[in-house]
DNA sequence: GAACAAAACTAACAATTGTTAGTTTTATAT
DNA sequence: ATATAAAACTAACAATTGTTAGTTTTGTTC
């Protein structure tokens, strides 16, 4: 029997509960109580809480990461690039919800070190998106309005996703990509 | 001396502590420390932790239940209620930024008759919200995507605001309610 | 069925939590 | 100055926290 297997099971259980409640807020025992077992059975499966959250984070910044990375280096237009961008928030939110919610309410209680290497990632994150912006701005494909204001009004969008989409039940994904798509960016007046 | 003055500043000082790590992971040592006070001196002005939480969220969320509704009331078309919206937002953000940490972050952690009361008037405003879209698309001058998908990312991106504009040392406030407007409703493209 | 590893258990710990009781200090008004 | 109210203090509580140690059960392999 994988051992990673089960420790997953309770990565993704902890994952839901630090969504209801916040990670502070779920107590080991929580966590063992919607597992079916002791608090204490927990440790042989993981080291500790904190690396609970440290492998759902650190994993899913990762993963937007590698995602970035691909599309700015590609040799699109900086349109093109936006879309690609929502589909990749887009398809990392229908894979994980839970775990997104971690990353935008309890990334500050990560310890030290993955506390630095998160924080790295998000300003080269944002960078990323803001320099595609900003050469698009510059060719004409986009409006010269604030470029802060539409690097942050796009990704306030797209980092929220995870809170509503798990509720709605007849949007299918490809209609929300092209939706979302036509929403951001060409407005809807 | 006023009792409320004394209780107003404890209820800052909590605000901003809440908006750094969250309600469940501030305790009221660290509190009365921010205060230079010790934590038992804290309940001679509040009578419980729980009593600042609520205060500050049921607050801002009839502030805003305030303002939606003389909003939804009046006799504008769609856009113009959409973009005193959009003002409503930045207003309250830029008068309590901190409180509005908790609103987004903490409201699950409301007890009994204050949560009820809360998720209640959260629903009012987001009703109210998707029924001026729905008029707006319905008299042609809203465009006709999928309403849930135009309310949740304007909603979102007005929504995070607070995280957002006190980093922001060089956008006037009435240069963003320009913009913003621009961008959520006409698109970046 | 013996051996072994995986996964559960019980019991306990030291630290931290929100809060109370009772007391002392500080400031204001007469 | 004295009386009073506001606001701080010390000391302690009962409950809960993450975690450890040591033990037993469960399931698989030969």
């Amino acid at each position: 029997m994988r051992p990673e297997s089960r420790k997953q099971e309770i990565i993704n259980a902890a994952a839901i509960l630090f969504k209801e409640k916040g990670y502070s807020a779920v107590t080991m025992r929580d966590l063992a109580k919607a597992m079916g077992i002791k608090a204490a059975s927990l440790y042989n499966h993981i080291q500790s809480k904190q690396e609970i959250l440290s492998t759902i984070i650190i994993d899913l910044a990762e993963e937007f990461t590698t995602g970035m990375n691909q599309i700015a280096n590609s040799d699109q237009n900086a349109i093109q690039k936006l879309q690609n961008i929502i589909n990749l928030h887009i398809d990392v939110t229908l894979r994980n919800s839970d775990g997104l919610a971690s990353l935008n309410n309890d990334w500050m209680h990560l310890e030290e070190e993955n506390l630095q290497y998160f924080e790295k990632m998000r300003h080269e994150y944002e960078e990323s998106f803001r320099n595609i912006v900003y050469k698009g701005v510059d060719k004409g494909d986009i409006k010269s309005y604030n470029i802060e204001i539409m690097v942050f009004s796009t990704l306030s969008t797209l980092r929220t996703l995870y809170l509503w989409y798990p509720k709605q039940k007849n949007i299918d994904a490809d209609i929300l990509k092209r939706d979302m798509m036509s929403v951001l960016l060409k407005g809807i007046v």
